[in-house]
DNA sequence: GTCACTGCAAAAGGTTTGCAACGGA
DNA sequence: TCCGTTGCAAACCTTTTGCAGTGAC
């Protein structure tokens, strides 16, 4: 038996090569590469989980020369605006911040632990199709974010 | 040719029912009704589009005697944790708020005037087992919210 | 009469902005 | 050198909190 034709596909984010790929995407899009931003984006890979413009704000003051307030808020604008950053939602309705990758994804968090997982495919197909006719909107876009445990997760319950 | 076994179901949510269902239940679970609660109400129907807190409060502010700041605050947060009121997002990431009614439902929202149109039953199921098993999550919620161009809006372009 | 609820005002928390100085390319 | 970027500090906006007084039941 064959695959289903549509099909989930995690996207692995890997730290140094997310680095990597901003400041090669930063620097086509005639961006300077300042030492503040690449301290910005040093703090960011180290997270595991989802973090907050002023979590990432409060640890980058830790060291010593660290950048502004202002530097670090628009640092994440940009990489939200330009997809290197995804803006997911907890279950509590908290907002937060994860490495991403320019296009359409998906993500999967421990509701515990708090890891994320990306994915891609959503095989909403279906769905779209149904609600289109039965509402008469034409739908465009979606957010969709699973909660759940992680592997490492289940086995302490 | 039968319907599929999964269906969508749109669930409206009519002003008054809503406001009458939300008197019951808050009676039922022995809270008070007050006037400013019952203003706040009387706010929140007359919306047809997402509003925000702050938005409600400043609406409210516009009457003679209006509820405070807190009551208004106090009261959303009231109705936001009994499912009386959905949390949603829109396309670009602002908050706001919409009547529902408790229980698992998803919303379709237009992104051009705003309206929601909430639904049950979100088909999910393949998806889920499927990645339940590649990433080896126990999943067990999930936030799905669709945008698109309602009827009205469709015709507009 | 009781106690949940209200309003006020202040505090807290998070984000944005203006502007002069700085420093990559 | 030029102009994008930075840091500071203040402003701004939203939400939360403490507390004394009020009013629904």
């Amino acid at each position: 038996m064959v695959n289903p034709p549509l099909s989930t596909n995690p996207v692995p984010v890997s730290p140094d090569s997310w680095k990597q790929a901003v400041c090669a995407a930063w620097h086509a899009a005639g961006n300077r590469l300042t030492e503040p931003r690449v301290r910005v984006l040093d703090a960011i890979i180290r997270y595991t989980t989802p973090f907050s413009a002023e979590q990432l704000y409060a640890d980058l003051a830790q060291l010593a020369d660290p950048p502004g307030r202002a530097t670090v808020y628009r640092t994440i604008e940009q990489l939200s605006t330009s997809g290197w950053l995804a803006r997911i939602h907890t279950q509590l309705g908290e907002a937060g911040y994860v490495p991403s990758l320019p296009g359409h994804l998906h993500h999967l968090i421990c509701t515990n632990c708090g890891v994320v997982i990306a994915f891609a495919g959503c095989a909403l197909d279906d769905l779209l199709a149904r609600l289109s006719t039965q509402t008469d909107f034409a739908i465009e876009d979606h957010l969709l974010q699973l909660y759940g445990r992680c592997a490492n997760c289940k086995k302490q319950c």
